[in-house]
DNA sequence: AGTTTCGGTGAACGCCTGTTCACTGACTAA
DNA sequence: TTAGTCAGTGAACAGGCGTTCACCGAAACT
């Protein structure tokens, strides 16, 4: 007997909700969110469109969702490989395996974040947007601590930073766009483009 | 009388094409294309549903020649921009305030492109990713011919190209979301990373 | 054991959609 | 002047949509 409850129905209504998220995300890799329709998904589910209601609110409110899903579990992920020690260029070649590889195995909710981020629906973006600022605000937390930071003000580490962050996310999209075979042209240009940018931060204050 | 016949016929059906343009431009401000509906689109110019056929095929049709008119008229302009004189920081103030001025007269065709480059419609998105291809290839010539490329291999080159591109996508999309009366941030903050960029550049041959 | 809670149901509402078809009537070309 | 072209029409079809409502039955609480 656990102190939170988990009975039956909390399982299985998160299980439903589960399902709902799931299937959204499958039809949402032909399509966008704001032509994305209640009826389709639960469809895709097999459960009657009312049941919705009892999870989500709206499409609108199902995307915010997603955006939780797809970016919330991101941020300690990026704290650790930024953490992380070697020379310059081995950074960069991990940063860079560690985009390929979460575009592999996450590529629907890569899809979801690139389409959405300037989409249709005005929470969502809200939402990505936001998350995005997260990130960006973590990286310049960890540039800060480098040795290499001295000397700079705290905008010049956020410009950075946000200089990083979005250059990650355009990696994510090229590599979602990539024909098969040519990631590692993709994986390519991006590391150069990363060193061409660690070089002029190292020249700065120059 | 013209070479060119430009009867009244022909006259006339340009103009409801562009009105059409017009009509899904301002549809698509608050919605995504797979979103948009062909019906919607003919109300909004005051014409049959059925009269939308003689001008386009269907709404992914309307998108590609959406895309040809928000960027199309774009080449020259990066060209002029980049073989213009100055030092790298009166070019870079000149870049960002054509993005910033661009974006103030063209919002609608600026959220268009951002919100398809990755939305629900593959030909659209296609032809968005070929006019930005193009201009990254337009840029490495620019870049090519400068003095700063000696040395320069062709591929590095077209790698400057793209970061070029995609920042400057990135920075219409930033002047496009900021709240009114923070555009100066977003300049200033577009105008530091590429500073900064152009500082890699410098030494990459180090 | 009795009562309440609540995820899921199925019918029904009014409205929207893309596409077809035969059609009209002003412009065009002979 | 006559014949042809063709942008735009309006009705009809067969479906889709979001949302409402009363209802069911198993889980949860007392």
């Amino acid at each position: 007997m656990s102190h939170i409850p988990a009975g039956i129905r909390q399982t299985q209504k998160e299980k439903t909700r589960q399902a709902l998220l799931d299937a959204a995300l499958g039809l949402l890799e032909g399509q966008s969110l704001s032509s994305l329709g209640l009826r389709e998904v639960t469809r895709a589910v097999g459960i009657a469109p009312t049941a919705f209601y009892r999870h989500f609110r709206s499409t609108a409110d199902l995307g915010v969702a997603l955006v939780e899903e797809a970016l919330g579990s991101l941020h300690e992920m990026i704290g650790t490989t930024l953490a992380a020690t070697g020379d310059s260029d081995e950074r960069i070649t991990r940063a860079v395996d560690l985009i390929a590889d979460h575009v592999r195995t996450h590529a629907p909710h890569v899809r979801f974040i690139a389409r959405e981020r300037h989409g249709g629906v005005e929470p969502v973006r809200t939402a990505i947007g936001e998350q995005l600022d997260r990130f960006a605000e973590e990286v310049a937390v960890e540039l800060a601590k480098h040795p290499e930071a001295k000397g700079w003000s705290e905008d010049d580490v956020l410009m950075l930073a946000r200089l990083y962050v979005d250059h990650m996310v355009m990696t994510a999209c090229a590599f979602l766009e990539a024909e098969p075979g040519t990631e590692e042209r993709v994986a390519d240009l991006a590391r150069r483009q990363m060193r061409l940018v660690s070089l002029g931060r190292r020249h700065w204050l120059d």
